[in-house]
DNA sequence: ACAATTCTTGACCAATTGGTTCATAATTCC
DNA sequence: GGAATTATGAACCAATTGGTCAAGAATTGT
């Protein structure tokens, strides 16, 4: 074999999904990256290939971290629909007053920013939002808004463009109440 | 006096709104603004001022624009309210459709990639926004929606978020179709 | 110990970035 | 017509952009 990699990978694409979470595809440069992995641009290139290559893995550990972990949340059976909606309506208030909360959803910034210029991330945002949307549909299962996916999935989102523009955590509150309403 | 501008501020304007609405602050260089405007970079400067202001003089011609048009729409008391609701829930499916529409709305993209950044475009987008808001409750006032103003107002960035990352237009129409059932 | 392999680093690259300046052109007032 | 004033566009700028490469460092199996 050979010389083994020296840093840990996991925590590069937690710095990637960071830097390009919080800044953007086209505002996050090298120097940023290099800065918040702690790695020079040739280890980054070698082991992950080109800048793109660098946003998509980011983009790939989110939806492997926070995505999922809002969709498995989604999908409890042990908690009623309405719980578990509440839930993630109580992320978004608890993400109006919390700086990585104000970084917004990177999926959501992904697809104003990104998705449209970028075939692989139009596929990957629109892969995660339709697990989410598939989660919001199996907890609603069972409630009066069964028939109200899109609604739900679409506040969802709107919530956190809401968030990125400066609403207060009021607003979310209020969100959140007449979310619970409508179930 | 002394010689007059040969171009026409209103054109640039639009120009100016339309290039940074279909690539964002960062995805826009003086190239594409030259391109775009059809002017060199001094004589922009002389006008306007730097990048940042010709992002905010575009922000600004479409608040003027767009969104007073959407405003004016939402509290025409000659419809009714679900009549206004239903016009602007299907301003979005026909988003789904047209290239512009594709672009998103303007003040959602930069609420995403700039209002964090930048304080003057925080309060410009925040200010847009909240007249939306308000023109909505108008709409709503006297509907059984009346307490859900942030549920639509969410609903409609939501969507524009929804057709960014490449929904359907089936998505877009259920969302009509949903949003209505409340009132 | 040695060869093979792979990782890391920093130097280097051309192209582009946002921004400025200045000579020239065009217009108006007197 | 001439002076004053202002717009224009091209040249120019330093800094930064994303990307590449080669030399050396580190580890393995033999």
């Amino acid at each position: 074999m050979a010389r083994p990699r020296e840093f840990d990978t996991e925590k590069a694409l937690a710095a990637l999904r960071d830097v390009f979470w919080e800044h953007g595809y086209e505002g996050t440069s090298y120097a940023d990256i290099m800065a918040a992995t702690g790695l020079r641009k040739g280890s980054l290139y070698a082991a992950f290939g080109d800048k793109r290559a660098l946003y998509l893995a980011g983009l790939a550990h989110y939806d492997a971290g926070h995505v999922s972990a809002a969709v498995s949340m989604l999908s409890n059976e042990e908690l009623s629909g309405a719980e578990r909606i509440g839930a993630m309506m109580q992320s978004l208030v608890d993400a109006a007053e919390t700086k990585r909360g104000r970084w917004g959803c990177l999926l959501c910034n992904a697809a104003v920013d990104q998705a449209p210029f970028d075939a692989s991330t139009q596929s990957a945002v629109l892969g995660s939002m339709n697990r989410m949307k598939a989660s919001i549909a199996k907890a609603l299962k069972g409630t009066q808004a069964a028939d109200k996916v899109e609604t739900v999935w679409a506040l969802y989102f709107g919530g956190r463009v809401l968030i990125k523009s400066g609403a207060s955590k009021a607003v979310l509150k209020a969100l959140k109440t007449q979310t619970l309403s409508l179930l």
